[in-house]
DNA sequence: AAAGTTTATCGTAATATTGCAATATACAAA
DNA sequence: TTTGTATATTGCAATATTACGATAAACTTT
């Protein structure tokens, strides 16, 4: 590469490319969707429900659990992962804002 | 690395990864942000703006190009760059679909 | 035609990401 | 205590990304 310039931009910026960084690959796309439709999330059961190995499944809910995008709570032996609400809700208005940047046609909805 | 595994995942949730890489650099963030401000979109004034060398910077507009984000015109002897407006639609469409299927509380908005 | 301007591409170096086997760690149950 | 279950970490190997100088290509201006 050459190290990411993250020098050269805000901190906004930084922080937002984080955030997408976190969704850019789409086994953290499926746990978070699991996630969000079971309210529950367990290594052991990802692995069997995405096929990849329990190493590679830890591995990518440490970046998230890293943004502080999910929480995780010991239960038994195993450990169960949730949405943190705030940063979640935090997201969505990051990206929102800039999605409605964009005003089209003079804000008509024609595309 | 061994190569993203693509095969194991759906078409929307691989789709939806595809996006959120363009957003998971400042760069493309900033660039985008520009455009979305100033309605244009053109490599030398991105340049001067970002302090990034004009090679990285076409790179990065080459990436939002292939998926489509943006699209280019030429411009006399420069290229001028706007979003693609139904493409966007898509991303914002796509990334709320999974920002709102998180229900917290029953719905109240405590967090 | 020659010189200037602008963007794209190539080549290369450095760094990051992805994946998994192997191992470590922690706790349950027998 | 031993065995079983579950997650985290370590240590690679392979691939992807980022950055930029050097060209190339296309068009403008002089």
């Amino acid at each position: 590469m050459g190290i990411t310039r993250t020098d050269l931009f805000t901190k906004e910026q930084n922080e937002i490319a984080l955030f997408a960084k976190c969704l850019a690959h789409p086994a953290r796309v499926a746990i978070l969707e699991h996630l969000l439709q079971k309210n529950e999330c367990v290594n052991s059961t990802l692995v069997l429900e995405l096929g990849l190995a329990q190493a590679t499944i830890s591995q990518h809910l440490k970046e998230l659990k890293n943004a502080k995008i999910i929480q995780g709570t010991i239960e038994g032996n195993s450990m169960n992962y949730c949405i943190n609400p705030v940063i979640w809700k935090k997201i969505k208005e990051k990206f929102n804002n800039i999605f409605d940047q964009h005003i089209c046609c003079g804000g008509n909805d024609c595309c």
